[in-house]
DNA sequence: ACAGAATCAGCCCGATCTGGCGATTTACGT
DNA sequence: ACGTAAATCGCCAGATCGGGCTGATTCTGT
């Protein structure tokens, strides 16, 4: 038996809801709230398995009250449950430590299953919300390697103590090197990156993830 | 309907979806192979809305091979289908594209579920596969606010201009402001990163995602 | 054995940047 | 009404950087 609580500011919503948890085996519905305030003494009482969290409500915002229930208590599952699916805010959930994201469906065995997916153990995102959360991640690590540049190694390490922050003299230290080939070896970075100065080295080499 | 072409190398599972998706009306199984190889001649010859791809099958890998079909037809939907739930492999999916990630399971319906939800634009995913992405989503971009330093409205445009490698002449005339004045918010800016140079600067911006 | 690349070192000069000091105006909160 | 903070503009001096130019050594591939 999954312990349940519930926030969701629209009341009839709400009432169907817990209608539908009173009607079913797998979850006790511990407590349904119209808003997120003291949402973190609210767990506290019951100490539920998982938290079902609409995110716009009076009040305190859906994503802000789990932030703070995980961090209270960190073995608390939170689904959220909305009609939003925008990137921002699912971004922001998912980095909040949602363990789903579900969205407000006319079936309610949908959420059923998510929160019977997130009790387990597993994470339980829409479709529609999962294609765009796997955009991101994608947006985040391909890198696009058409503008490769060979660097030598030398040049390769120099350009490592760029992207710290290093001047001249300290690469030359570093390096065990002369200032005057510090100065050598950058002249060259910059030819190859088509670059003329340290920062605009330091972004391309950041971005292209050369260092 | 829904054609469907698979890539699995076990002969005895291959056989029970074939037999499995002849009994569906949802989808055609165009195909059946049990290596990788010539994909995307395979997928050339069938055209398919959605690829179920192996990923341990003799010769090509089905994450390598989901790469070049997408290359080839951008717009095929490859579901991952596999019993491996280890991160390198999931994330490499992801990154290389594929539209969901299902793990094995007795039932075929949970295949068919996921072969409708990407066929309808979303992503699929098992839940253990997408707590699994969850977690390396969140450790990727959740950020240890620590030293956590407020930047005003101009000094943070300013920042944003140098992480583009711009000089204070030409951040002056982008900002319609004096190079002078570009030079009193820098200098703030390095006090209060508590760097004393621009690719120090540029560095901390970014790594911090303050810009 | 030779050509080319990489590494190292040095000099010079103009442009740029850094940091210090000061001043005015505007906006905001008390 | 006053103080504070932000934003604007200004000057100056010294340090650093960027680019041009030269030369020596070592290594590598053909």
């Amino acid at each position: 038996m999954i312990t349940l609580v519930l926030f969701e500011d629209n009341k009839s919503l709400r009432q169907s809801l817990t209608r539908y948890f009173g009607s079913t085996d797998e979850v006790f519905l511990a407590g349904a709230y119209p808003d997120a305030n003291e949402a973190v003494s609210k767990i506290c009482k019951h100490r539920p398995d998982v938290v079902l969290m609409d995110i716009q409500m009076p009040g305190q915002s859906g994503i802000e009250a789990m932030k703070r229930i995980i961090a209270a208590y960190p073995e608390t599952k939170v689904l959220i449950h909305t009609v939003f699916e925008d990137e921002h805010r699912i971004f922001s959930a998912i980095c909040g430590g949602a363990s789903g994201y579900v969205l407000k469906s006319p079936d309610p065995d949908d959420v059923l299953q998510a929160i019977q997916d997130v009790y387990n153990g597993g994470a339980h995102m829409s479709p529609m919300i999962a294609a765009k959360a796997l955009r991101m991640f994608q947006h985040q690590f391909v890198q696009v390697q058409s503008t490769y540049v060979a660097l030598t190694d030398r040049e390769r390490e120099i350009l490592t103590c760029m992207v710290k922050g290093m001047s001249y003299k300290m690469i030359a230290d570093a390096c065990s090197i002369s200032f005057h080939t510090v100065h050598y070896h950058i002249k060259h970075i910059y030819e190859k990156l088509h670059v003329n100065s340290a920062p605009e080295a330091v972004v391309k080499a950041i971005e292209q993830k050369m260092v």
